[in-house]
DNA sequence: ACAAAAGTGTTCCAGATACACCCATGA
DNA sequence: TCATGGGTGTATCTGGAACACTTTTGT
């Protein structure tokens, strides 16, 4: 029994308030699995070919399935998130916002089951670390959870449940943006995927 | 590319307070994906086999890995819920507890992965309906949910949490079971999956 | 002085937890 | 009458939700 075997990829990246998708040509980034080769193998090498470097991300295996486009292909699918700041540069011409597929795009039932279990871990883990630079304003983190959530939050409450769960730690440090007050900056505590509660 | 591609199902169920899973010979039951076999038709073949019978349950992908038995071959899991009213006697004697294998087990990592799972699963929807018969007293929920969860739960307050759901119906009408007090019965109001938060 | 984003506290309500006794039945 | 599991209510605590003004900076 032979078959051929391929991984795609859902690279996900929170971008001025929006999540963001990268498609190439309207294609999820994909890649053949070579004969032998262990399947984490070829998962790192996907990485490696779409970001061109290693990056801080997280990634997770999404789901398995025939391929809706070859007939008689299997599909691993995977996402990942990457901070927009450490997307390396020759990506973001290819990255758009997650809603702006819809219709069209082949691949939008990967896509939409993607924002979907994106929105669940980010409920009951710290995946979030992922999508922040090491160095933020809390502001900034609740921007990420609003653009993948697609809801907006009232301030004073997401600051008492983000601190209250202990993953973020001061810096000390302020940051200065346009005419405003500089804001407290954090990092995260352990980088490092936790299950919490967090909404 | 080619490769082989096998699928293999972790049978759950609930007996005597125990979560059990199904292993013949200390192996999964397992299906080789025939070629140009859609995965899900593949799935249901694999349930007809091992079942021999088509069975109200759940089925669901866990997740796919290079099998860590035959080198070059790729596996995917499904997990699989039944109640154990609805099994087919044949299998009876292959369930084993759960907590049993452990140590040996060749793929035991899988199968605490699939036990995570569930007990996720468990805890924000309600697919406990397909661990349970058509209908059943309150104390058997509470006793399918703590073998899952492998800890035990104030009566009252389960009984209060789970009927506020309103995901059951009373029957009105009561079961005799030995010596004891007649429960009232219930069936669930839907028997399909639904996204509540339960714990 | 004004624009822009950061920062901060209190009240209220719902749901979680802890907890102990009586009930209906068959042996 | 006793053993077995079924059934019930209250008090307390905790966490979520709603809500508006002051602060710091740059222009």
């Amino acid at each position: 029994m032979v078959h051929t075997l391929h991984l795609s990829l859902v690279l996900f990246s929170v971008h001025n308030g929006k999540l963001m998708v990268y498609a190439r040509d309207n294609r999820l980034p994909s890649r053949p699995l070579a004969r032998g080769e262990h399947l984490d193998d070829a998962k790192k090498a996907l990485l490696v070919e779409t970001l061109k470097t290693k990056n801080p991300l997280y990634v997770e295996q999404l789901y398995t399935t025939s391929d809706p486009i070859e007939r008689g292909s299997v599909v691993v699918v995977y996402f990942a998130l990457c901070a927009s700041e450490s997307l390396p540069s020759h990506l973001l011409g290819d990255m758009r916002p997650a809603q702006s597929f819809q219709a069209a795009f082949l691949e939008k039932d990967i896509l939409s089951y993607a924002i979907q279990r994106l929105q669940w871990k980010v409920e009951y883990t710290n995946i979030i670390y992922s999508l922040l630079p090491l160095e933020f304003a809390l502001g900034d983190v609740q921007r990420v959870y609003e653009a993948i959530l697609g809801y907006s939050m009232d301030k004073r409450n997401f600051r008492k449940k983000i601190l209250s769960l202990g993953l973020l730690q001061e810096t000390g440090r302020k940051r200065k943006v346009g005419q405003s007050r500089p804001a407290e900056t954090y990092c995260f505590r352990k980088r490092s995927l936790q299950y919490v509660n967090i909404l």
